[in-house]
DNA sequence: AAATAGGATTAGGCAACACTAAATAATCGA
DNA sequence: TCGATTATTTAGTGTTGCCTAATCCTATTT
């Protein structure tokens, strides 16, 4: 195997952009990829021909982009990266959960092989990160599961959150005063129409609280039937 | 203070570069800088007159840089940045002497200030870096000395190691196989003239060994007068 | 089938950093 | 003091990544 060029860090960054943007099922469009990573899409237009170029990524003129195995191959050591910068951050340095994400996102480009396997050790190996995302493993494979929304969840359901959304630390905060974070279980009280307010009861440690949110950030929280395992 | 405006990590590597040059005496030669980087001398003389530009050094054409207050800051934040993240490397996660050097290199450019003081509290804010360089404070001040290098020492005395240049892994493994690190103890028993092999007399638990090294291995071998603290 | 709204691409630029080759300044030796 | 050597700078290029403005597709509407 000839592989692991080293990738320039904008490189990776599209890399991963794509990854998680195919993964909804259609190639990346390009104003996706622009919108994701807050560049004009005129920038991805040149930068996508350079990632063809380099076979990463398969480009159809009008119709988005798709990543090859060696792409996807990329995207997901980075990934891995940055997911086990996460987990280190907050358990062995202690890091608060929301600005984990930031700081793993300058790391991941910088930061070795070697390294990323010694933190991976360090913390014996760990198949999530702090968000509840799964790590893929040194050979490239991914967990990934088709998880809903929480905007999806019907009323009177018992759910529990597997996976919020990272990118946002502000956002990371609120989830977390409300007590929403990978593990929480909830169950759905009442969803007012016309996308209004979603009414929920959070378990807590021995009771529990009401609390209401949006639909807007309840699409950020990832939820699977309570018990399931 | 309007300070901390984010630097390239080209523009760093310039700046430890020519801080390490002018701690000798005279301004940091172009070529000198050139040769340290291992860059051609037209692109150094481009550079420098962005980093003049920005008000990091100071240019006389033809005699060389200095670095401003502004510029000798940054570089010693660089210099902890890199010297905290050798100790963390080497403590924490079992890096190898001789590995740890590029692995910071990459490092020191992406790592925020935050990580930087987590490390340090987690390590007691450590002194020295594994290969005995001090490391400067937050506030930028560094208790650099004036050490002998082992070269300049004559027969029969004993000395102490207490840094060696950490720049090739080679030379580091070398030195570590011939028991010289930080804290070693010396007597030199004999001098070759004409630059002739050094011959030495290790102390090791216990007992010790006689070892003989070049000359130019020993220029990069700071010791101190045994016993002194 | 033609008009039009969007999305995508090209054209033309710019800044940071690197290079080689050529020109120029400084210095050292005789 | 005059060269000759060496150090430095300028000139001219290339690459990566980004930008705005202008153009070009495509798909949807009428």
């Amino acid at each position: 195997m000839p592989e692991p060029q080293p990738l320039s860090g904008p490189v990776e960054d599209y890399l991963k952009a794509i990854y998680d943007l195919e993964r909804v099922g259609e190639p990346a469009s390009t104003n996706d990829i622009a919108l994701r990573l807050t560049i004009s899409a005129a920038s991805v237009s040149g930068m996508v021909r350079r990632l063809a170029d380099q076979g990463l990524i398969t480009h159809e003129p009008y119709r988005g982009v798709r990543l090859t195995g060696q792409g996807r191959r990329a995207a997901l050591r980075t990934l891995r990266r940055h997911r086990i910068l996460e987990c280190y951050l907050t358990e062995v340095l202690g890091y608060p959960w929301d600005r984990v994400h930031d700081e793993a996102e300058q790391l991941e480009h910088a930061a070795s092989e070697e390294l990323i396997e010694r933190m991976a050790s360090a913390l014996g190996d760990p198949l999530h990160d702090p968000h509840g995302a799964p790590i893929p493993t040194r050979d490239g494979r991914v967990a990934e599961e088709e998880l809903r929304t929480l905007a999806e969840v019907g009323a009177g359901e018992r759910v529990r959150v597997r996976q919020v959304q990272d990118e946002d630390a502000g956002r990371l905060r609120y989830l977390a005063e409300l007590g929403i974070r990978p593990g929480s279980m909830l169950r759905i009280l009442d969803r007012a129409p016309f996308e209004g307010p979603i009414t929920l009861w959070v378990d807590e440690a021995g009771s529990g609280a009401t609390r209401a949110i949006g639909v807007g950030l309840a699409t950020h929280v990832f939820v699977d039937a309570a018990g399931a395992e």
